[in-house]
DNA sequence: GTCTATACCTCGATAGAC
DNA sequence: GTCTATCGAGGTATAGAC
């Protein structure tokens, strides 16, 4: 704790993507200037630019950030056993890890189109690649017999944006808990994709 | 035909309103300038005035537009019969119409946080009404026992949800036709809520 | 590492000529 | 109805003192 007074950058560094990350989710990327994020911080615009070489570095670090998250916790998640197992872990992991997230939801959802090109293509491998996790149950669950589905590829991605609506209406002092929502969610995931 | 030299009211208006929408949805509000959708006009920006009072004003325009024309539509649709049949007919008058308006779908849902709060509250009233139509035929098909949700309103939200994510990846010239993507997304909406 | 100060640019919106 | 010109504000990013 004895530091010299000015130096702050293990503290200020979070405090810069922690305040990035809750105005550009409430306002958007471009409506949201480095002179606010430096105001919630604490700290003059210009000293930004020791986080951050610019404004589109750090919310395409705010975005990798998440999905690199979001990958590392699915690969620690406990998800294994017959299709219909994994189907119902891969949802109440999806909704547990989203929900306690909503504003890096809505910026990874919401800002891809402020990224580069480049970045873009970086966010959307990521992107894929945790969808995969979701279609290679569906296509075990079919193989097995279990699932029966009009189309494998889209389903997938109908689970996906099934579940992760629910942090557009979820209020975490509402009148559901979230281990009610799970209920809620494998209920209709489960009847959907089940063979009938 | 015979029409003053620049006197183009009701030629540039709708152009404004078309220009507006293309670019708010590619790039979002705060990042599209009046100048960059007077270029797109074939105009200078201060003529863009003459249409709106204000940028606000432009946005809220076209997301109430929108939502009026859903409104409209839903209400010369033939929704009617059983439960199960009102919900097929919802189902399918939701992508008919929302497929070929993916811009306005963006700009409907991703710039809501970017409406003053009077006009967030006008929309929200408007999407609510849309909802609750989807609601009433669910709650019916409960009381005929058709149905079997876990809960009503949030099956609600969840199926929306599910329907409105298609105009996140379907492509006019993918694989799929707007009717084959009818059939997948009516198979996984009437397994999901019918009684077992 | 943070500050102050600032360069340089673009923004939304308006005024007045045509 | 559109243009040119412009105002005042606020944008990103940098420079140099401390």
């Amino acid at each position: 704790m004895a530091r010299k007074q000015g130096s702050h950058s293990d503290i200020t560094g979070p405090k810069v993507r922690d305040a990035a990350l809750r105005l550009i989710a409430r306002h958007g990327c471009a409506a949201v200037s480095m002179r606010q994020i430096a105001a919630e911080v604490g700290v003059q615009a210009g000293a930004l630019y020791n986080y951050t070489p610019d404004k589109q570095s750090l919310l395409f670090d705010l975005m990798c950030t998440h999905m690199d998250e979001l990958l590392a916790a699915l690969a620690d998640a406990p998800i294994y056993g017959t299709a219909m197992a994994r189907l119902e872990a891969f949802t109440r992991f999806h909704i547990r890890f989203h929900l306690p997230r909503r504003d890096q939801v809505f910026v990874s959802y919401m800002e891809l189109r402020n990224l580069t090109p480049e970045n873009f293509a970086k966010v959307e491998a990521l992107r894929r690649q945790y969808e995969d996790a979701l279609e290679t149950i569906l296509k075990d669950g079919e193989a097995e017999g279990v699932f029966a589905l009009p189309d494998t590829r889209v389903s997938t991605l109908a689970l996906i944006a099934l579940l992760t609506g629910i942090t557009n209406w979820y209020r975490a002092n509402g009148r559901l808990s979230i281990a009610e929502v799970e209920e809620i969610y494998w209920s209709l995931v489960r009847k959907a994709v089940v063979a009938a």
